[in-house]
DNA sequence: TGTACATCAGTGAACGCGCGTTCACTGATGTAC
DNA sequence: TGTACATCAGTGAACGCGCGTTCACTGATGTAC
C-alpha cells in the first residue's frame, strides 16, 4: 500500500542513532552497572561530543526510563513468545532465567536495587502487568489440589492486581509464589552469593522449579 | 583488674568519631542508597573539614567495606540472638525480615544489586557462614520426611559450603531452600514490586515460611 | 609541678576529574516553488 | 532542474557542581623527665 505513512530518510536516521545510543548504554551498565551510566561516556564512545545525545534524549534519566521500559518489554515479550509455544510454569521460570542470564545486569536495573524516590512510569506497570497475566494463565492450567492456605482467603477478596483474571485464589497464590521463588533463586544467583559453595545453582533453580510445577 | 590494658580517652574518642561516621553513612545511604554515599556530604553533616574523615577511614572504599561488615555482622548476631531464645525456622525467618525492614538500604547493601567487579574481603564470607550456620542447626532440629529431591544426591557431594555440619542432605537443601525462598518474597517486598497491588505482602511472606516450615 | 617534646585531630587550599546541561553556532540534508 | 529557504544533526566552549584525595600547616592534647 504506497500510501501508507512511510518513514522518511530522518526519521530512519534518527531511530538508528537512538538505538545505537541505548546499545552502548547498555554495555556501558553490563560494564559497571547502571549508577555508572554517562552521557559524555556514551558519546565519546560513538565518537561524538556529549551534547549531541541531547537531539536524541532529553536527558539522562529519560534515556534510563527508557531501558527500564525496554527491559520490562523485552522480559514481557519473552514471556509472550513462550507461552505461545505451550511452555508451562516450568518452561517460564526457565524464560525468566535465561533471560537473566543473558544480561545481569538487566536483570538488576529492573529487580534490583531501588533508587529512594524514584517511581516508574504507568506505562511500564502495564507491561509488568502483562507478565503476570501470563503467569496467570499458566497457574491456572495446572491442576490445583492441595488444603487451601490461609493466605488464600486473603487473596480471593484482593485480586485487583490480577487485573480481573478468573483464576481461582490457589492459582494466584501459586502465581505470586512462582514470582518469588524464582527471583529468589535468581537475585542471589547473580548476585554471586552462590559463588564458592560448591553446589550447582542451576540445580538448586531445577528443584525449585520442580516444587512449584507438581504439587 | 587494674592490669587490664584500658582504652586511652584520645581511642575512645577516635572510636567513637568512627561510629558517628557510620552513623551518618547509614543515614545518607538510607535516603539516597549506596551510590551515593560522598564523604564530603558525611564531613559537612558532622561539622568538619572533607579532609578531616582520612584520619578514620583511608577512603570511600574501606568506609563502605566496613559498612558492608557491621551490616554481615548485625545480621549473623540477630539470628544467634534468635537460635539462642529458641527461635525454630519461622523464627529465623521473622528475624530477617525484621532486620530487613528496620533499614531496606542496609538490606539492597548487602543483598542487591553487586557492583561488578567488587569482591568482598574473606572474614566477610566468614560471617556470612556464621548465619547460615544458624539456619543448618534450625534445619537439622526439623523432622525431615516427605520424599528426597534430586538435588539432594547433588548436595550430598557438595557440601562443603556447610562447614563441616553433619546435616542430611534433606536439611542442606531446605537450608538453601530457606534462604532463596524468604530472600525472594523479602527483596521483592522492598523494591516496591508489591505495592499498588492490593495484597499484604507479610501475609504472602507468612505463608512461604509456613510452607518452609511444615513439610 | 613544670617544662620539652611528640602525637595527632582537624583545617584550608589546591589538584584533577567527570558529570549533566545550556548555548550560540556551522554545515549538511531535505523541501517548496 | 535550479534556486531559496527551512529543518535539524552535531560541534565546541562554557557553567557550575561535587567528587575523592594530597598536602603543608595549626593548635590542642597527651607523655616523659
Amino acid at each position: 500500500m504506497p500510501e501508507a505513512r512511510t518513514e522518511t530518510p530522518r526519521e530512519r536516521y534518527r531511530t538508528q542513532v537512538r538505538a545505537e545510543i541505548k546499545e552502548h548504554a547498555w554495555e556501558q551498565i553490563a560494564a559497571a552497572g547502571a549508577s555508572a551510566l554517562s552521557l559524555n561516556a556514551i558519546a565519546k564512545r560513538m565518537g561524538m561530543s556529549g551534547p549531541a545525545l541531547y537531539r536524541y534524549f532529553a536527558g539522562r534519566d529519560e534515556l534510563i526510563t527508557e531501558l527500564v521500559r525496554d527491559a520490562y518489554r523485552s522480559l514481557a515479550d519473552d514471556f509472550k513468545a513462550a507461552a505461545g509455544s505451550g511452555a508451562d510454569l516450568a518452561g517460564l521460570a526457565h524464560t525468566l532465567r535465561t533471560w537473566a542470564l543473558a544480561d545481569p545486569q538487566r536483570y538488576f536495573l529492573v529487580f534490583g536495587t531501588p533508587v529512594p524516590g524514584y517511581h516508574a512510569p504507568d506505562d511500564i506497570t502495564g507491561i509488568a502487568a502483562e507478565t503476570m497475566a501470563v503467569i496467570l494463565d499458566a497457574c491456572a492450567a495446572l491442576p490445583s489440589d492441595g488444603p487451601a492456605a490461609d493466605f488464600d482467603a486473603h487473596l480471593d477478596g484482593h485480586r485487583q492486581w490480577a487485573g480481573g483474571h478468573p483464576a481461582p485464589a490457589a492459582a494466584l497464590h501459586r502465581a505470586l509464589t512462582f514470582w518469588t521463588r524464582v527471583h529468589g533463586a535468581l537475585s542471589l544467583d547473580l548476585a554471586g552469593h552462590f559463588t564458592g559453595m560448591g553446589f550447582d545453582p542451576a540445580l538448586l533453580f531445577a528443584a525449585e522449579v520442580d516444587d512449584l510445577s507438581g504439587r
